[in-house]
DNA sequence: CCAATTATAGAACGATCGTTCTATCCGAGT
DNA sequence: ACTCGGATAGAACGATCGTTCTATAATTGG
């Protein structure tokens, strides 16, 4: 047991505990108001720590940004590969496809916030980290989209826009959808979302 | 001649150039950097006036971005209702409400994206009006989408999630879609934007 | 043409911003 | 038990923020 102690005190866990205390309350202030919305005092305030402490942890404000960027948006276009794995049939991997995006949407509903607020407004290295998870993120829907084509499923048109509008919906959700709301509703809402995105790019 | 001069130069025509050259570039400046990463020194500088200047038009920085609210956002509903004028059949409706709404979108695009960002952002009155026009717009969709349902033409469902989906669609078509396209491409693309609503709705 | 109003500029205000510096403190390893 | 590096606090920096004040230039109405 005294290892076990030893082990969550460890310098390095110390560390990791005091990064991510700051990087969660971080990412609530700034999915409420925004980047330059929200102050470095802001921050440190509400972890009841002092100014000087972030700045211990963090180079600077937008390393704090990144590192939000780092925890949470990086890992979509992975999450959405791995939901496909296993599903051959061209439907039924788009529906995986969209329910996983759902799924880490909501879970990381704040942090989507963020980068769908902030999107153009930051340094040339984290805008362009953005813009690439952006266009994986696309670049895999049109894969999707051409399979259904191949299956002749699909309806006409610019195969982009498709995949555009599919996510017009995803990431409205993100808006609308209440966090409050039981488990039964919300499977019931995303089964909707789900049947209306399908609807829409199918025709059936 | 002397008398149409003298109109032009009159004192009210002379306020209302004054305050409209100063919500022209603050509409840019909001639309791209945000509410509270706009300051006024930055829109005095844009119009090459002083920041004492700004403030003889506007009381405050709220009351720049209420009038941008005032010219743009609020005539929306407006817009959508007199779309729906004259036009009797359901489908035909719908077809009518959601090619006005990506047409205002287009044209008010900037303005759009403001009240999208810096949605919650704000004092409470600017807050509450931008609000009470999303529900009225909401309101506008769920009742159209009942005269769908009413002719048997709607997919099942919760309405209320048909219609934030098509709002989806068609608020994510302004991230997207590229304003430099040309009048032929942009129809085409509106068509097939139209059309997945359509499809998603109803499903057929 | 003159008085009155309006438009504009410039300086200055206190507050707050991101950031840095210096000093103390605490906890872990020897 | 002692040392030593990481964690923390507090004060201070120059810059910039929204806003106000005062004075001057321009324009309009009589």
């Amino acid at each position: 047991m005294a290892r076990v102690v030893s082990l969550k005190n460890s310098s390095a866990a110390r560390e990791a505990r005091g990064r991510e205390e700051l990087v969660e309350v971080a990412v609530e202030l700034f999915a409420r108001n925004g980047f330059a919305g929200t102050s470095i005092r802001d921050i440190a305030d509400a972890v009841g720590r002092s100014v000087s402490n972030v700045y211990h942890y963090f180079e600077n404000k937008e390393a704090l940004w990144l590192a939000i960027l780092e925890r949470s948006v990086k890992a979509l276009p992975a999450r959405l590969r791995g939901a496909l794995e296993g599903v051959s049939e061209p439907r039924a991997r788009i529906a995986a496809l969209v329910r996983e995006h759902l799924d880490v949407s909501e879970q990381y509903r704040r942090e989507s916030r963020i980068f769908f607020i902030d999107e153009e407004r930051l340094s040339a290295s984290g805008n362009k980290a953005n813009k690439r998870i952006q266009r994986e993120i696309l670049t895999i829907y049109v894969a999707e989209l051409e399979g259904l084509r191949a299956a002749g499923l699909l309806a006409d048109g610019d195969i982009r826009v498709t995949a555009f509008n599919m996510l017009g919906v995803i990431n409205w959700y993100l808006r609308w959808s209440k966090p409050s709301a039981g488990q039964a509703k919300r499977e019931q809402t995303v089964d909707q979302v789900l049947a209306f995105i399908l609807r829409g790019a199918t025709g059936s």
